[in-house]
DNA sequence: CGAGCATGTAGACACTGTCAAGTTGACGGG
DNA sequence: CCCGTCAACTTGACAGTGTCTACATGCTCG
């Protein structure tokens, strides 16, 4: 958090990360090359390697800043919510979606294993999925879902949220409105497992 | 469908597919490269462009491919499954799961439309879609399913499926027996709705 | 049997990621 | 104050990649 003063560039670190979004957002992840990043941040095709050790580690370090992303997008979805048990687990599937709408170059940096190597694990242990484990927990808590099966609640929450997210990203599914189809699909959700209760 | 005796090589195109899926299985996607399959096929770095304008159009074909094994999958486990409309719709989603654990070099490259462009549409209009948008019908008329948001709950069935799929393939979601964890989920959706009907 | 064309070869080019070695410039101790 | 040190950056090189162009080969059919 600290501006410690750069020596040369004036935090190159970051502005590498920027440069590399910005070129996955225009010209699409295969067009992500280390030597354009660096073109793009104005130093030499080596400088790079200052900061990540190979392009996996840019990648990675990309990753990791999506997964903090994603699990500020959900709790900002949450808290303009409603407190109800269901309406936050709907809020956080919201969320979701939306963040991978907002962030479509770090979404789909996130699910790379094979580029991101040494990234976070994509569920188990994150912070986001953590919160929707809570959510899951509280809406069967409060009778908002059924109380058998809550591994299988979160998998299924999961999976649609993120199913949903990229089928929207990689043009799949031709939904006039991405964002109320997601929330009309998280609506249903939460009605089916209120319903099941 | 003919075996028209090949000129030199004896179907080359094929053996190209099939020394691609095999790179991507053994060595991820990121070591998939044109020369390699070549080498592999153990024709010269140039032959594969004979078959296939440039490297996208190879990746296409495989999305191409991926999309009828798909659908193959899903009528599969459908004819395996009771006839029941419910029991229907929860097998097509694990034949879509089953498949992409089945056949992962081919799933990962069908959603991946910076690399296949050109490939069919993810979802509208391939028969997989239809026949998914098929089942949540035939649910919903034998009051197996709301009969209400038609459109929002075939989304919810493919996002589910997809997302599934794609998270276990990707090493999210530390299930011990992914078959068994796709089994329970189409399950637990398929008595969500039926609860909700 | 000979022309045409699908099939495959050979070489070249610009581009990529990465290694190795040099250059710059801010800093802290004598 | 000045100089060594060390991170940040540059320069140059190498193997590997996708793709272009030109060339060789040998089936197939008129």
């Amino acid at each position: 958090m600290a501006r410690k003063p750069p020596y040369h560039h004036g935090d190159l670190r970051r502005t590498l990360l920027d440069a590399s979004l910005a070129l996955v957002e225009e010209e699409g992840l295969a067009a992500l090359s280390l030597r354009e990043v660096a073109r793009r941040a104005g130093v030499t095709h080596q400088a790079p390697y200052h900061h990540f050790a190979d392009r996996a580690a840019l990648l990675g370090a990309l990753a990791e800043e999506g997964f903090a992303l994603l699990f500020e997008a959900m709790r900002a979805e949450q808290d303009r919510a409603h407190r109800a048990p269901g309406a936050q687990l709907a809020a956080a599937g919201r969320g979701y979606v939306q963040f991978a709408l907002g962030h479509p170059a770090h979404f789909r940096l996130m699910f790379r294993p094979e580029l991101s190597e040494g990234g976070p694990a994509p569920a188990s242990g994150a912070p986001a999925y953590d919160l929707l484990v809570g959510a899951v927990r509280a809406a069967q808590e409060s009778g908002a879902a059924p109380r058998r099966d809550a591994e299988t609640q979160v998998a299924l929450c999961w999976s649609a949220a993120h199913g949903l997210a990229s089928l929207l990203l990689d043009g799949g599914m031709g939904f006039d409105d991405p964002k109320q189809a997601a929330r009309e699909m998280m609506a249903l959700l939460v009605r089916l497992l209120g319903a099941a209760a």
